[in-house]
DNA sequence: GAAAAAGCCAACACGGTGTTGACTTCTTGA
DNA sequence: TCAAGAAGTCAACACCGTGTTGGCTTTTTC
């Protein structure tokens, strides 16, 4: 990748990341985001499909580093459960600038989902082991009850500027989560 | 209203809940509408701005038959809490046609948390007195992580097939949110 | 049965799209 | 260092959906 290419992309990136602070993918064009970027329109097309080729590679970066992370910290303790929620809560603070974005009013909503779908192997072992006795289908629309809760509150608190602490965030919802699943044992 | 206006409309929402299935509504073009309607292009500005202004029409009739249904049961009971989330899930089996293109996949996210958001002050209500310690805006969060967990879970529900019984969801979905609630006492 | 409302049709300018070819500028490696 | 080639610029293009218009036909209403 030359200076020139990387110039380019990173002009692009930020561009897009700018335009979507005011109107969804949807309503931003190729032309908007090259008038932004001062880049021409035949550049943009000799690196991307349309805005949501680019989208999808910003997505994809965030998607690798927040899997990194957890990797680098879940490697030793359990990274199903617990720790990846405050882990995520505390990597949004951290990249609060960019998260607002990708997460809030005019992000993809589906990209959060997905997100949220890394720790769901895992955290169903770990159920699996604590309750036995409750069928996995069960187990399934559990897990897919508080992983929406927790987009849900993300968003919230994303929009609320970070007014609490991550950490107090992630313990209500950690208390919701297991509290709701304690009363099935 | 005219029998050809009925007429119009009638059909111009069939078409859009057709087209609904297969791609998003910013991928639906007031030529598509028309083609599969047959209707001229000139009529359908006569009567809306965009595709968009003819979903939010079907949604708000949506919202107002919801509503309608909850103030039936729920005028001498408690609307809060336990009916209100038991009458939505009877009332999407009852009408899976519609909902399962409304709530799914290419439907409108933003819908469904619109029409959890019918509970909200009753809710918060009750709950504030159930546990007069717990500070409102803890209580706000809360209310946000089980109308989410509740959406995901409807999702799935309607993707499935609507396999189980909604009383059987319904009662999974309040084991949750309640379980979790206890939690705070 | 006449007035008015609704729909049909063809045509229009407009703006974003995706692609092309000829060109300049930058980068890289022998 | 300098030639090859990679990357970007620019102008032009045909294409397509948009929103609107005016003249016309059909349907509804009183």
């Amino acid at each position: 990748m030359n200076r020139k290419v990387r110039y380019t992309k990173m002009v692009l990136r930020k561009s897009l990341l700018m335009l979507m602070r005011n109107r969804p993918i949807n309503k931003i064009t190729v032309k908007d985001l090259c008038a932004d970027a001062d880049i021409n329109r035949g550049t943009f097309y000799a690196h991307y499909r349309d805005p949501y080729d680019l989208l999808q590679q910003i997505e994809a970066e965030i998607q690798e580093e927040i899997e990194r992370t957890l990797r680098k910290r879940g490697g030793s303790t359990q990274p199903g459960t617990v720790d990846v929620v405050s882990e995520l809560f505390d990597f949004i603070a951290q990249q609060s600038d960019l998260c607002r974005v990708m997460f809030s009013e005019y992000g993809d909503t589906e990209f959060l989902r997905q997100i949220l779908f890394i720790a769901h192997d895992q955290c169903l072992q770990d159920w699996q082991q604590m309750m036995p006795r409750v069928p996995l289908e069960r187990l399934e629309m559990i897990y897919r009850f508080t992983a929406n809760g927790i987009i849900g509150v993300l968003q919230d608190w994303m929009r609320g500027d970070l007014q609490e602490s991550a950490e107090t965030v992630s313990r209500l919802v950690m208390q919701m989560t297991y509290g709701g699943l304690n009363s099935f044992v």
